[in-house]
DNA sequence: TATTTTTTTGATCAAATGGACAATTATTTA
DNA sequence: TAAATAATTGTCCATTTGATCAAAAAAATA
C-alpha cells in the first residue's frame, strides 16, 4: 500500500490525500517546514496523525509533494506571455495575472518564498530546470522585442525579478502592507497596487 | 546576574554577547525561529549550549534582540531621505542605499522577511509604531513633491513597497536570482541590478 | 594571597515530535 | 454473505531540544 503508483488511486486515497495537501499547504505556509507538526496538520484537517502516515511516508515528502504541485502552477502564467501578443500588453497581462496570484493564492506564494529563502533545499532543481527553461525563452523574446524597439530596453532578468518581487510583494509580506496601510480594505489595497503596477511598468517599458 | 541591566557590564560580557548575537543572527537567518536551535548557535559561536543561556533567558530572547537591533538600522535609510534635496536624487539614492543592504547585510534582510513572512508576531508593534510613523512622514513628503511636480504622480505607499520588494528580493531570493543567472558573478548581478533599478525608477519618476 | 564574584560546563530533565505497529474497523470484491 | 483488502486508531518509542542546576573553574577584588 506504501507505494501508490499513478493510476489505480481508490476514491478514498484521492480524496484524504487532497485533504492532507490542502491542510498542509495552510500548516506549512504558517510556520515553515520544520515550524509545521504533523499534529497541526492532522488538526487542521480532522486526521489523525498515523493516519496521515499511512498516506504519506513522512513529513517531508508532504512538504515535497505540496511544493511540487504548487510549482507547476507558479510557473504558468509566464509560460502563456505570447510572442504573437502586442508585447506592452503581454507583460502587463501578466503583471495582472501575477498580482491576481498573490491575492488569491497568498499561502502558495508564502511557502515558496520561504522556500527559496531557506534555500531551496528542495526545489534547487527546478529552479534550475524547468524554471530556468521557461525564464531563459521569455528572455529571449523581450530581447527581441527590444531591437525591434516595441518596448523600452532593459535587462529582461531584471524585468523578470521587478515583476515578480513588486506583486508577490502584497501576499509574503501582507501584515506589513496591511500595517502601513492602516489596515485599509483589502480589495482597495489590491485595486491601488494593480494601478500602480500598471502605470509604473508603462512609464518604463514605453520610455525611450 | 541573570538580569544584566544597563550600564555596569563586564567586558566578557559585551564581549559573549556580541558573539552570541553574531552566531545567532547566522543561524536564525538561515533556519528561521523554529528551525534554529541552541546547539547550533552555541556550536557556531564556540560555546556550550547552558553558557548560552546564562547570558540570555532564553531561545526566544535571543532572537528577539537581534531582531530588534537589526530593525533599527533597517528603517535608516528612509529617515535620510530628505526635504532639502533634489527629490529625484534622493529617491534614487534611497533605492542605491536599500540595494546596498541587500548585497552586505543578505542575512538581516532574510531575517527580516522570514519574520514579517510568519506574521510578525515579535515585530507587529514596531511596524505599527517607528516604522509607520517614518512612512507616513516620507509619504507626506512625497505627495508634496508630487503636487509641486517634482516627480511624476505615483501612490507614495506603493512606491515604498516597491523599492522595498525590488531590492530586497536581491538578498531574499539570492539563490533564485543566482540560479537563472547561471551563477554569474556576485558583483555583477549587483552593478546590473542597480543599473536596472535607477533607469526604472527615473523613467517613471520623470514621466508625466 | 585570600575571598568573593563571575563564568563555564557536565549531567540531567521534561516536553514535543516524527514515526512504528499491531489491533480494530470499514470497505470492496468474489 | 464470506473473504480479502483497505483504512483507521490507540499506544508506544526514540530522538531532539529548550531549559535547569549544582559543582567546578576562572576572574575580579580586597
Amino acid at each position: 500500500m506504501k507505494e501508490i503508483t499513478q493510476t489505480k488511486q481508490t476514491r478514498i486515497q484521492r480524496e484524504k490525500r487532497l485533504l492532507i495537501q490542502n491542510a498542509a499547504l495552510e500548516v506549512f505556509s504558517e510556520f515553515g517546514l520544520r515550524g509545521a507538526t504533523l499534529d497541526k496538520i492532522a488538526r487542521t484537517c480532522g486526521l489523525t496523525k498515523p493516519n496521515i502516515l499511512y498516506y504519506y511516508a513522512s513529513k517531508d515528502e508532504i512538504y515535497t509533494e505540496v511544493l511540487k504541485s504548487l510549482l507547476e502552477e507558479w510557473i504558468r502564467p509566464l509560460k502563456d506571455i505570447s510572442e504573437q501578443g502586442d508585447p506592452l500588453t503581454e507583460i502587463l497581462q501578466y503583471v495582472q495575472k501575477k498580482l491576481i496570484m498573490s491575492k488569491t493564492r497568498k499561502q502558495e506564494s508564502k511557502l515558496f518564498a520561504t522556500e527559496i529563502l531557506h534555500g531551496a533545499p528542495l526545489t534547487q532543481n527546478i529552479l534550475a530546470g524547468s524554471l530556468k527553461e521557461t525564464v531563459d525563452e521569455k528572455v529571449k523574446l523581450f530581447d527581441k522585442w527590444i531591437s525591434e524597439k516595441k518596448i523600452a530596453p532593459v535587462d529582461p532578468y531584471h524585468l523578470i525579478f521587478s515583476i515578480w518581487s513588486m506583486t508577490q510583494h502584497y501576499a509574503d509580506f501582507d501584515i506589513q502592507v496591511h500595517s502601513l496601510l492602516n489596515h485599509k480594505n483589502h480589495a482597495t489595497i489590491f485595486k491601488d497596487a494593480e494601478h500602480f503596477l500598471l502605470t509604473f511598468f508603462s512609464r518604463c517599458l514605453t520610455r525611450d
